[in-house]
DNA sequence: CGAAGCGATTGCAACTTGCAACCACTTCGG
DNA sequence: CCGAAGTGGTTGCAAGTTGCAATCGCTTCG
């Protein structure tokens, strides 16, 4: 997508890849969101990106080796896939929600995943990622005993929405 | 620089203020290197940096909030200084290098830092930022008694030179 | 066999990026 | 007291990027 890199620095490199509006969003709705499908990722967007937007995207995931494709033929329904350097983007998005949570405005609904992600940890992070290489790589968790934090966080997103159904106090449903 | 917010979620709030290809090398510089001033985060920057952009960026994050600007006059030598918020991007600074060190072609001088605060984890992070909070914002260090991070990282970095200057097996020397 | 769903692509206007030149002012050396 | 160097930027402009809206060819479903 781009020429040589700017510099030899490790977070200008990160920078250069991930630097943009829309790359890490699309990777928290594959991360946290399980989305895998262009028509799911496209659709169910919050921020209600662009298809030809998801489409470069998208190219450029994979190109930069942060996500695999399988095309299954036009008409059919092509995977994404997160690669390991995809699914070490984990403890980015954390930092990047935790500062969210702290110094803009949220919504309850829509931060209570960065709230729990920060609550956890790096364990929590850790446990994520062992089940997101089970989901995209086949590779079997270490700890399956350990409850599945992608329910964890999607139990407590639901929960946090009803709790907001009860008691809709905010200016107008923002979000969704 | 931008209207209301895309959605409520955390993790897009800070993609809408960081995620483009400068603010967050701008905020490194200041973080890093130390620099406060126009000329010193044009001149010294890396990656070379256009005076309009710097310009442009500097603005945007003093209107975001994650720095403040004492103008002091024109001609004269105004300071840039970091916020709470801006102290704060640490955390995602450190993130980013960490994974920036793993996925990404990296040059050893620069990725000293990445390294050095990878392999010092959250505790070497919460004294930078301390001393930051100092430099910054005139709280003083809670440890004196600790070593600054910023002399810790500066000599890993200088130690890092010259041990490259020894040994210089690199195609051409990438990055200064 | 028609409607809905799939993964995109194209056209186009608006905006952003980045190089180069320039600017008004202050400070420093002699 | 004067010129050079340093201060923090602004302006002009070409090239590239972003993002809305419409469309497309295909498959699957009922």
């Amino acid at each position: 997508m781009r020429g040589r890199p700017r510099s030899g620095c490790a977070i200008n490199a990160a920078v250069e890849a991930l630097g943009d509006q829309w790359s890490l969003i699309v990777l928290r709705d594959v991360i946290f969101g399980g989305r895998r499908h262009f028509r799911d990722l496209l659709a169910r967007n919050e921020e209600g990106i662009a298809s030809n937007i998801l489409a470069a995207r998208l190219k450029a995931l994979v190109a930069a080796g942060l996500l695999t494709h399988e095309p299954a033929g036009r008409g059919r329904k092509g995977t994404y896939s997160l690669t390991e350097a995809g699914i070490q983007t984990v403890p980015i998005l954390a930092a990047l929600g935790s500062w969210g949570l702290r110094h803009r405005p949220t919504t309850p609904e829509l931060s209570v995943r960065a709230r729990l992600l920060e609550e956890g940890g790096p364990p929590l992070w850790n446990d994520l990622m062992d089940e997101l290489r089970e989901i995209h790589l086949g590779i079997p968790r270490p700890h399956p005993e350990r409850p599945r934090p992608s329910r964890l966080l999607q139990e407590a997103y639901l929960r946090a929405v009803a709790e907001h159904k009860k008691n809709p106090r905010d200016g107008e449903g923002a979000g969704v």
